[in-house]
RNA sequence: GGAGAGGUGGCAGAGCGGUCGAAUGCGGCGCCUUGCUAAGGCGUUGUACGGGGCAUAACCUCGUACCGAGGGUUCGAAUCCCUCCCUCUCCGCCA
């Protein structure tokens, strides 16, 4: 979320970024934030006050209580002091009501404020483009060479079911639509893929593997931004009230929640494996032929923790750390910069790698890179201390999938596919496949 | 799942109704002693919110809150009571 002083100081900053990311509703009507900031003020002024009256009749009577104790001896003084005691707890008591009323009060305000913030969407950075949805996303620019072939390319899940590598069937017929399985080399293939992704990152990027849960509490859904918003897009446990996660970027991000780290230990760069969770809820129809959009899906994270002064070229870093992957594999793909209207509700800014498809002759989103700045840190409570030993700041957060995988299979299986029905396994997976290098029908 | 023990400041660890935001040790920071190393002496040491100083900075100062979380008892709670969460030990179950 926002900072309170940053929004009330930036009203229209805040206004426009509603109206940005089309994220206005019933709860965002900053019109009201000054007058509650007035009124949380006062309540706590005055109560505070009243507590310090407090504390200082309760060290009275403390002291009475000390003295009266040692007059056993002198009734008549004896009875004076207990009268003042009497009376000084009269006096006490006679504040709380009005303690409590006013706490009360604040609570309620807190309340307010916080639910209006929670629904308060970042605000994008200046290099992000205007716009109104994502035909306005910016091509950045487009790499590899687009494959040809002198024969009709056959899509992944034609491909798929006659190699014996994906099973869409039966995986609807244990689960329902949207899962699937995958068989034989094409199971080798998504692990090999995992595990040089893994590889690359950890030993090339200098990242640090997590591998995390996958249920995770609602509080910590929160810390990343999905709840409130995405709230309905999630398996839930209900016996355990834990969330299955929708992308591993959710515990990783709450790995660190309510801590204060060193200034020298960041950047922190974790890369984690999970699986992904989505009920896709509403979306069926477009798209759902194959494995383009399941409801379970593998990827490999990436996430930073920086400074406010090195997030952007964090954020540059990363990207080329995604782009590596995809120009080992000898992909065709491009980069886009999201528009305002197409940035996630955390996002300050955010690329997305699109790789190329050529049997749909389409592109597919395998991996969105974003900078959320201090945003998802300060629901995190995620901290550091400067080195020059100031005040405690919030962190800012990346992450960027690194890369997401049903998509990356589809068009590794695409681009890589030979006249005779078989697959070419690339380079660089070879290894994690013990030298093999098709994939041809059993 | 059952039985027991426990959760205190960066860490360790006292306190078990009243000047306790919290002893002490370690660590950190500053100054001093010291030829290097080792060691020693003195001082300092959290976070948030609000008021004042002030430029809505740094910083200083005052107040309030924070001893796992949330409630309760009391004039007053780290200390007593209740609920929840977590950790540890033993038993059971289990990949």
């Amino acid at each position: 979320m926002l900072d309170v002083k940053f929004v009330l100081a930036n009203l229209e900053v805040v206004r426009k970024a509603l109206e940005d990311k089309k994220a206005a509703n019933e709860h965002t009507d900053l019109a009201k934030l000054p007058l509650l900031e007035e009124q949380r003020k006062k309540a706590i002024q005055e109560a505070e006050k009243l507590k310090a009256e407090k504390n200082k009749l309760s060290k009275e009577i403390g002291v009475r209580m000390g003295r009266s104790k040692s007059l056993a001896r002198e009734p008549e003084k004896l009875l004076a002091v207990n009268a003042e005691i009497a009376d000084l707890q009269k006096q006490s008591k006679a504040l709380n009501d009005r303690i409590q009323a006013l706490e009360t009060d604040q609570g309620r305000i807190e309340a307010e404020r916080d639910e209006m913030l929670a629904w308060v969407p970042n605000i994008p950075h200046a290099s992000t483009p205007p716009g109104t949805s994502s035909a306005d996303n910016v091509i950045m620019r487009t790499e590899g060479r687009k494959p040809q072939f002198d024969f009709a390319p056959k899509a992944h899940f034609e491909l798929g079911s006659k190699l014996g590598i994906l099973d869409t069937d039966r995986g609807a017929k244990i689960s329902g639509s949207g899962w699937y399985f995958l068989r034989g080399d094409g199971a080798r293939l998504e692990r090999a893929l995992i595990a040089w992704f893994l590889d690359v990152h950890r030993a090339r990027n200098g990242y640090e593997e997590l591998l995390p849960p996958f249920f995770v509490t609602e509080k910590t859904l929160y810390g990343s931004g999905q709840f409130p918003k995405f709230q309905e897009q999630m398996y839930y446990a209900e016996m355990d009230k834990l969330y299955a996660i929708p992308t591993a970027e959710v515990p990783v991000t709450g790995y660190h929640r309510d801590e204060i780290l060193d200034e020298k230990d960041l950047p922190k760069k974790y890369v984690a494996y999970s699986a992904c969770f989505r009920r896709e809820a509403g979306a069926a129809g477009a798209d759902t032929r194959g494995i383009l959009r399941v409801h379970q899906f593998n990827k490999v994270e990436m996430l930073k923790l920086t400074t406010p002064q090195s997030s952007y070229a964090e954020h540059e870093a990363m990207l080329e750390n995604a782009e590596h992957l995809l120009k080992e594999l000898g992909l065709h793909y491009r980069v886009v910069l999201l528009c305002r209207a197409d940035l996630g509700f955390s996002a300050a800014k955010c690329y997305d790698l699109e790789v190329y498809a050529p049997a749909a002759d389409k592109w597919l989103e395998v991996s969105s890179v974003s900078n959320f700045e201090d945003y998802q840190a300060r629901r995190t409570n995620l901290r550091y201390r400067p080195a020059d030993g100031g005040k405690p700041q919030f962190v800012h957060t990346l992450n960027g999938s690194g890369l997401a995988l049903p998509r990356m299979v589809v068009a590794l299986w695409e681009c890589n596919q030979q006249k005779d029905g078989s697959i070419l396994i690339p380079p660089p997976l070879r290894k994690y496949m013990d030298g093999q290098e098709r994939i041809a029908a059993k």
